[in-house]
DNA sequence: AAAGTGCAAGAAATCGATTTCGTCAAGCAC
DNA sequence: GTGCTTGACGAAATCGATTTCTTGCACTTT
């Protein structure tokens, strides 16, 4: 790898010459050809490290998400890298498997790594911004939201709860349950009230029971399903708060040999490439590809040096039935 | 952000001392402790930025791969990510859309970043690694190979597609056509070999056009199977050489009022959260995570010194029948 | 006691860019 | 012609760690 040094030798000018050439500052045409020239034949690459010792910010973004292996998560993130890459910026992905103390470590790094920016969807409320904010690096909370001043983008969960709810009513279900994720966590605290809100007000019958909370993942949704079928008087239909749930909710009922087609199924996110569809599911498409997307821009525009106050983006999601399956 | 000095003044230490005793040196006792109440006190990070100017690498390892959203590799990524972080190594994901052009500017990002090592899956044959290699760094081919003189960590292609294909014949099929991904890549030709070996030695009856090529897409898929399904003769089952072409055909299947249970399906990979599984479909799991971790562990002995001649790690699919969903 | 050995630890060089500061010359006004 | 502004550009400082050199002291060895 040539230095600045080497080119400017062979270009018969000074090192700060040929730093200027390359950020734009008042040189010469005659120089600059020379220079240009020089690096061309040395095949000169700018030392990234050593430009961002001196400057104390870098090209590369980090993201940390709760788990890549989530396909909303990894649309999210291949949003935030197509926008990254649009402004020459890297991304680092971090999984954080929803636990604080790696994501803490996580946010250390990008601290001590002079990462630009870090765009986080937060694993608790107890997030630790401080290592970041001290260094004056932007973050923008994506998905969830923090107590941190921070810029955030999310979802209309509470609107996206109502039209899955709404949905289902409408296909003449009156026996709505909910599966909502933990206790506690905004995101799905929004969606189940979205639920709860149309149950109320569409006078359908709910029952103790009909809320259920369980983790985020397929297990937790195949079991809170199965607790709701042994209800003495069960559901005949049901609101999931995000896609693995819902899988594992299908499972129940495949395996309890209840027709999907007579049970009314809403989920909050997509099913990936679900097949054949079962018409009776309702999908509220969440837009995580132009989430991440969203997100990635505000977080690029604070790092080029906007000051406007702290924004808060809401996206809708969009409803889908029957749902597509590419 | 506290830095060297700062700690070696509180301590009342020279620079080099501090950097010392985080680098595992010879420093008496008294001193270590001094360094380490001061360092403890002013929250002290080493500058990771001006620690890999000096030591000229970094604990960065780059990952190339074709699309995340393809869940082998976003399993393959999340491998990769567990290993790294083992050894408190960050990863970079880049998403190349087998696009050469992407790939070489990731490329050379990752050399001019100084990044510890580069895992890549490549777009083409005409992978440029000289960047990369001119600077020592070490790369690992990931489930497809290169001509370049590097570590390979990839499937026993082969053998997966006589195990699938195998599958089929055990279950009575003998019509048994391929959908292939595109011609000249290498990890689709071996899977194709691998049925062509098995139709051959069973004597199945085999048409002119049961050879199907298709881009690697759901959509290859779907029009590689419509075309099948208009042949004079038909096939009466499918080889699928990877997840999302399965997907593709499965939809032509269902689109064409063709129930899959009687239709043999086997797919190189893994379905996605596929429900209710169709229980004619086998599916050869693709050891995708356990792919990326390998790949990462070869590479970090790379970075560690490693002299060892080049290795090529094959690992074995194995059959999964009924498919599991979770 | 003189010379040799070992080791802790400070001084200073180094990695490769960016940026401040200062110099010099050209251009312009009076 | 003198004084002032302006712009190109080189010299040198800087970012924050690591590492090589060097020094000085304690401890052997003969």
């Amino acid at each position: 790898m040539a230095t600045i040094y080497e080119v400017a030798a062979l270009a018969g000018v000074s090192p700060a010459t040929v730093s200027r050439v390359f950020n734009g500052n008042t040189v010469s045409e005659e120089k600059q050809r020379l220079v240009r020239d020089a690096a061309q034949q040395l095949g000169f690459t700018p030392n990234k490290t050593a430009r961002r010792l001196r400057k104390q910010s870098s090209e590369i973004i980090c993201l940390l998400v709760p788990d890549i292996e989530n396909p909303f998560f990894t649309a999210l993130a291949r949003g935030v890298e197509d926008r990254a890459q649009e402004s020459g910026f890297s991304v680092v992905l971090c999984n954080t498997d929803d636990d604080p103390a790696k994501e803490l470590r996580y946010l250390q790094i990008a601290a001590s790594e002079q990462m630009a920016g870090v765009i986080l969807s937060p694993a608790s409320d107890e997030v630790d911004l401080g290592a970041i904010a001290s260094l004056g690096r932007p973050v923008v909370a994506v998905d969830r939201t923090t107590p941190y001043p921070v810029d955030a983008v999310k979802i209309d969960n509470r609107a996206a709860g109502v039209a899955a709810t709404t949905a289902l009513v409408d296909a003449g279900f009156r026996r709505i349950a909910c599966i909502a994720g933990p206790a506690g966590i905004e995101e799905t605290e929004d969606r189940y009230l979205g639920w709860k809100q149309v149950v109320t007000a569409r006078k359908t019958v709910v029952r103790d029971g009909f809320l259920q909370h369980a983790n985020f993942r397929v297990d937790g949704g195949r079991a809170a399903m199965n607790a709701l079928l042994k209800l003495a008087q069960p559901p005949d239909a049901v609101v999931t708060t995000n896609n693995l749930m819902a899988i594992g909710a299908l499972q129940a009922l495949h395996e309890n040999g209840i027709d999907p087609e007579g049970f009314g199924v809403a989920v909050l996110g997509e099913l990936p490439y679900l097949l054949p569809p079962p018409v009776s599911v309702v999908q509220v498409r969440l837009p995580a590809r132009h989430l991440g997307r969203t997100a990635a821009s505000m977080l690029l525009e604070r790092i080029g040096g906007d000051t406007q106050p702290l924004r808060t983006v809401v996206l809708r999601a969009e409803i889908a039935r029957p749902p597509l399956s590419l």
